[in-house]
This record gives C-alpha cells, sequence and structure tokens, in this order.
DNA sequence: GTCTATAATAGGATAGAC
DNA sequence: GTCTATCCTATTATAGAC
C-alpha cells in the first residue's frame, strides 16, 4: 500500500497552476493528471466529483494564500501606509508582475462563469474589507475607504486582462504604481 | 439554391453572444450552432477554420462596434468632457450595465490565451488612443493622457471581472462613475 | 493510494447529397 | 448555402487489479 506520492497542498498547488493557465473549461483531466503525476483514476480518489472538486480546493488554497500573504498583513499593527505598500508588492510577486493570470477572472468567465459565485464574492468581499480596513485605521472615513478598496481590486484585476491580452506586462507594473499613489494620498 | 438564411452580420453578432457567455472554450460547435440557426457544416462552410475563424470575425466586428459607438465619437468636435462622458454611458450600455461579460476579457483566459495577442493588442490600443486624444483636446500633456486612458480601460475591464465574479453589477456602475471623475477632473 | 483498462460521451471536422 | 451522415479524437468518468 504506497503512501501518497506527495502532500495533498502540493497536488492542489499544482492544479492551481493550470487552472491559473488553462481556466476551467481549458483545464482538461489529462493536463491536470500530467501536471500532478496522478493518473486520472488518483484525481478521482481525491476529488470524487472531479473537475469541480479539484477547483473547490483550489479555492480553499486560495483564500488560505490570500489570507496569510495579504489579508492578514493588511491588518497588523504596522503604519497602515506600510501594509498598503507592502500589499502592492506581494500582489506584484503573486502574479509575477502580470505574467501570471489570475484564478479568480479564469472562473468568473467561460461555463463556470456562474458556480463559484459564493466563493469568489466571499474572496472578493475579503480583500476589499481588509484594504478598507487599512485605511479605516489611517482615518480614512468609512464610505471612501470601502471604495477606495473595490477600486483597488478592480484595477489587479483589470490590469491582470490587459496584460495579459496584450502581452504587455509593463500595464501591470503602471496599475499597481497608481493604485498605491491613490491609496497613499488618501492616508495624507 | 436557396439564399443566406440571415445576413453575415448576423450570424457574427450571434456568435458573439456565445463567445461573450461562454468564453473561447467553452463555446462548443453544437452551442454555436443553436444560437445562429445554422448546422455545423454550414458554420464551416462560412467559417473553413472553425472555431478560429468565428472568433476572427467576431473580433472583426467589434472592433467596427467599438469603432463606430466608441473610437470616433470620442474625436470628434464637441468638448472633450461631452466626449469622455458619452463614451462612458456608452460603454455601459454596450455591457448592459456589467451583466454582460466581456468578450475580450473571454478571448484573453483559458486557451486561446495567446491566440489572439495582436488583435487584441490592437484593439487595447485603438480605445487608449482614443480616450487620450480626447484629453490632450483638453489640454492634458500626452504622458498624463496615456496614462489616464489606460486606466480607465483597465478600470473597464476589471469592473467586469469583479461585477461577474460577485454577480454585483454595482460594482460596474461605482467604477465608470470613478472614471468619469478622473477623466474629467484631469481636464480641469 | 495508485494503476491499467475501458466505457460513454462530447467535441471538432469532413464528405457528399440536394 | 444548407443539410444529413459520418469520422476521429479528446474528454470525462468508472471498474477493478495491485
Amino acid at each position: 500500500m504506497p503512501a501518497a506520492l506527495m502532500p495533498r497542498d502540493e497536488v492542489v498547488e499544482r492544479l492551481m497552476k493550470v487552472v491559473r493557465r488553462h481556466g476551467y473549461d481549458g483545464a482538461s483531466l489529462a493536463e491536470l493528471s500530467k501536471a500532478t503525476g496522478l493518473g486520472r483514476s488518483s484525481l478521482y480518489h481525491h476529488f470524487p466529483d472531479g473537475k469541480d472538486d479539484m477547483v473547490r480546493a483550489v479555492l480553499d488554497q486560495l483564500e488560505q494564500d490570500l489570507r496569510t500573504l495579504i489579508f492578514e498583513p493588511l491588518r497588523d499593527t504596522r503604519q497602515p501606509r506600510r501594509r498598503i505598500e507592502q500589499m502592492i508588492k506581494t500582489v506584484d510577486a503573486y502574479y509575477s508582475g502580470g505574467r501570471e493570470a489570475c484564478v479568480i477572472g479564469n472562473l468568473v468567465l467561460g461555463t463556470s462563469r456562474t458556480r463559484f459565485h459564493a466563493r469568489l464574492r466571499s474572496i472578493f468581499e475579503q480583500w476589499i474589507e481588509a484594504v478598507a480596513a487599512a485605511l479605516e485605521d489611517a482615518g480614512v472615513s468609512r464610505a471612501k475607504a470601502r471604495g477606495l478598496a473595490e477600486d483597488a481590486i478592480v484595477r489587479f484585476e483589470g490590469a491582470l486582462i490587459v496584460a495579459g491580452g496584450t502581452g504587455d506586462i509593463a500595464v501591470f507594473a503602471r496599475t499597481l504604481k497608481r493604485v498605491g499613489t491613490d491609496l497613499v494620498a488618501a492616508i495624507g
């Protein structure tokens, strides 16, 4: 009875890479199998409901990544300005400067468009709230903080689309800079 | 010898609807056939290279739509401010207030990610240039105009993703308002 | 927990009649 | 210009051995 070839986290990590690159519809079991080194049957053993189960696991992983790397640091005790600046840097790294597509974007489009609404809404909401909280810590009004935070997330997503669509990753860098400038300006 | 059941434009219009909703990978020939009322073979008669040909036609149509509805009005003789405001309204209508997904976004992601780079880049570039031109007409410096224009397009795309991902179309309305405010503020 | 083998279906694409 | 019929491949999913 052979043990698992790799920890589940590692498997999910590799699934995420495929979903990120190929989207829900484009991610075939053949690709997912190749990426994880697991045969189709093994994948079904771990994810009985097929691709849907895999994507749910990917979303779990994504949420945990974001929580650790972004949401929690946004709520620590440093200066709000520092927290915002670090978020921008982390986002830049997480998306490899715009070279990596967005998992979320890939799940929003195609035939999976409505399948993960609740999860995606929750993730966006957590992100917006975390940014807004940092701004409020700096004295920005709640209404203004929410608007700025939402706008930041919108711009991140849009920049990934435009950078991916044109092959010009500089768009992503310029967008991050704009977001940073606007958020810091609001802090004053 | 029966005549064409509908003008080519109408066929392409219906193909666009499917691509918009299902993306490249999710748009099966069965769907495309159903949407157009044409059998598979008829589709191949009009688009010998299959889905790729259809998407190219969709991009032609999209580019023409944008030219007529957005690029040209942005360069007419009205006050720059009027032109900008009208663009925002037109974008709102074209995407049904955020209910309709973006054709471009759908082509950027999934397995078609790199297939239409040149076309997509050209469309984004024309849009950015048209917005920048209107801003320059109002006395905004070229560098500033380019940055603001790029940011506007990025926000449009991002808002469509976030609105689609959460089911909350109000994000789209709020984003359009922000873009309008920022562009008008730059005009002074 | 993983594999090989296999089923069942859906997908893209073509041939040829009308 | 459209259709029916067909082909081939890819895809999802399952069964059962190890």
